[in-house]
DNA sequence: TATGAATGAGATTTCATTCAT
DNA sequence: CATGAATGAAATCTCATTCAT
């Protein structure tokens, strides 16, 4: 009944390769839930717009769910490997914090929708919350040992794990557009963020 | 369609006021709410927990969203009541922060599936995200006037959006659980919590 | 919302064959149009009656009125090759209209009650109307040409348009009882329709 | 939730007179049933619209049908009436029949949504059925009556109750608009309709 | 008579998932 | 691996009608 957004690929792109189709899949389903949601999505429409049927889909993932937790993966990786660009420059520590923020907030935006059902499943489902969770882990561990490896002091896990969860609040108001809603001026907001890659003192 | 001509008799238990229904309505959804979620109940199994039929739901709510509201109107209220009951205290500032982080954290606590059917929702229900904003909006206004009347230098808009972000994912994290399952100690989270209430330099 | 985790498997002795399942439920749906009415039923009967899960309803039509639509169509169909075996007879005209009379009327007896929900919808369902309107548009032009191609003269739209009202009026009228009610001998009404099948003057 | 296009009355006209409050009624269904259907309003609506309570409805009328069979009942009263002033002039037959036709089509076409309502209940609901059957039969021997204190030859039934059917049918065709539909000039239709006021030969 | 809150059976529709081919 | 027809539980919402006041 909804109209589909995304196109299914033509059948000649079909692929006996399992590999491929799972990717395909993956694809697919990133750019479903990033435009309609994890609930506007069903795994049929995921499966057509890879150009398969329905029953492949079930070929190479156990459920709904399993397709996002996927698709979450991609998403973490693809954000460390921005956040990996964005630290190759060879500038001042203070542009580098303003050029992270930025980078981090503009991938958020480009994912709007899929973080909005990331954090609806979040609060809701308990297998995608530990995955969350399990990678803010290795986010605080990621962090610990830059910081150690960098010589500065490490703060303790709960200073780090707040540091998280401001910087994903902040972000994803910004993102989400609510800065815009409330009247307050995303340069604020940026800078606040800017301000909380700091190391703590 | 087909109208059975047999109908059973209005049980003469039920109120016949529509405000207590409505009352009980809320009270039910609140309830189911916060132990099963917002996808967890239906509109039907509301009713029937208040003691109605099916039907008086819809003679008291459009739909189900609404009643979600309804109920989110009744948790702000609450919520400012535990605050000022907090605030009455003649302490040091110091503990009376502690107090106030220690009152929020356990209203969130308290209502912890309920504010995490809201977080899904706000990330997914344009009506309840503005319903949402808009008390944000009112937060920010009533933490200004606040300051102002203490004399206490009064934060930008966006200093201030910051600060609620801030306290609501802190709490939110703690009352999920995410704290522990991080390993994270709980006084560290409440210790920065009534950081977070601190006046800005 | 919730997904049981648990289906019982798909029965094995459906038909995996669209089209043959198309035409099961349109004739499960016919049947029952004709005995309990289009409101009589609903879509999950029918589903059930041809032998599916309600589901199975939406996978071959998006909603009620559509598969109406079919089988209404089903029904023009089979007029047509009632008439035209009617007509095959090498008899003299005024027995073939007799003849054909007798025949349109049986067909209307025999989906009495199915005409009467056509005629329920046609004044209720702007969808059903447009259906029937392009079905009488190729009705006149078929009785034109029909007429053409025997030399006759061909009466103007309005009067081929009146032709059928009329022809429709008076067969469902005895095809429901109405003459029988109000004691009118049925004889009468088969020479007027036999009559109204002449080509005007 | 649907917008009531008809207003209710201010509480203040509200009566205790049964009488008055049954006409009330009366007048409030043929409006609704006249612009939204006969299933488009509900009896709540009916009697809201009236200016009372839902209740009241059924101090009135054991039924929703039933209002509807007295809402015909002054819709047929209306019509007689119409007829009545139509057949004062005193002008030449032929131009009785054209006004006749013209006044009764006039008729037809102002309460459109109504008669809609009534075929559709009359193709489904037997006792509506039956209460304009007796309405056919009071017109036949009405007509009867008339042809007979004229001294013109009175036709059988059977040709009597066709002329009733074939009059409404065109009537109906012309007043839902589907001659427009189908191209049909309705001064073409007039001409009809006129012709079939013409004692029969 | 009038009120109006409450009733509850029921109809429509969705979609994650299965499994025979 | 891939197919795709079929599944069926479940959720939302309607509205004619009742009855205690």
């Amino acid at each position: 009944m909804k109209p589909s957004k995304v196109r299914r690929k033509p059948s000649a792109e079909r692929t006996r390769n399992p590999d491929e189709s799972r990717r395909a899949l993956i694809e697919a389903a990133a750019a479903l839930f990033n435009s309609v949601g994890y609930n506007g999505t069903d795994s049929n429409r995921i499966a057509r717009a890879a150009g398969y049927a329905p029953g492949t889909f079930y070929a190479h993932f156990p459920d709904k769910r399993s397709i996002f937790l996927a698709v979450y993966e991609t998403w973490v990786v693809a954000e460390i490997e921005a956040m990996a660009r964005a630290l190759e420059a060879d500038v001042s520590p203070r542009t580098l914090r303003a050029r992270l923020a930025a980078t981090i907030l503009d991938h958020h935006r480009k994912w709007r929708v899929f973080r909005s059902s990331l954090r609806a499943l979040y609060a809701t489902d308990p297998v995608v919350r530990e995955a969350r969770l399990a990678q803010r882990g290795r986010q605080i561990a990621a962090m610990a040992a830059a910081l150690e490896a960098r010589g500065r002091p490490v703060p303790g896990r709960a200073a780090m794990f707040a540091r998280l969860l401001i910087f994903e609040a902040l972000c994803d108001a910004v993102a989400d557009g609510d800065t815009k809603r409330l009247k307050i001026a995303e340069a604020d907001m940026l800078a606040l963020l800017a301000d909380n890659l700091r190391t703590p003192a």
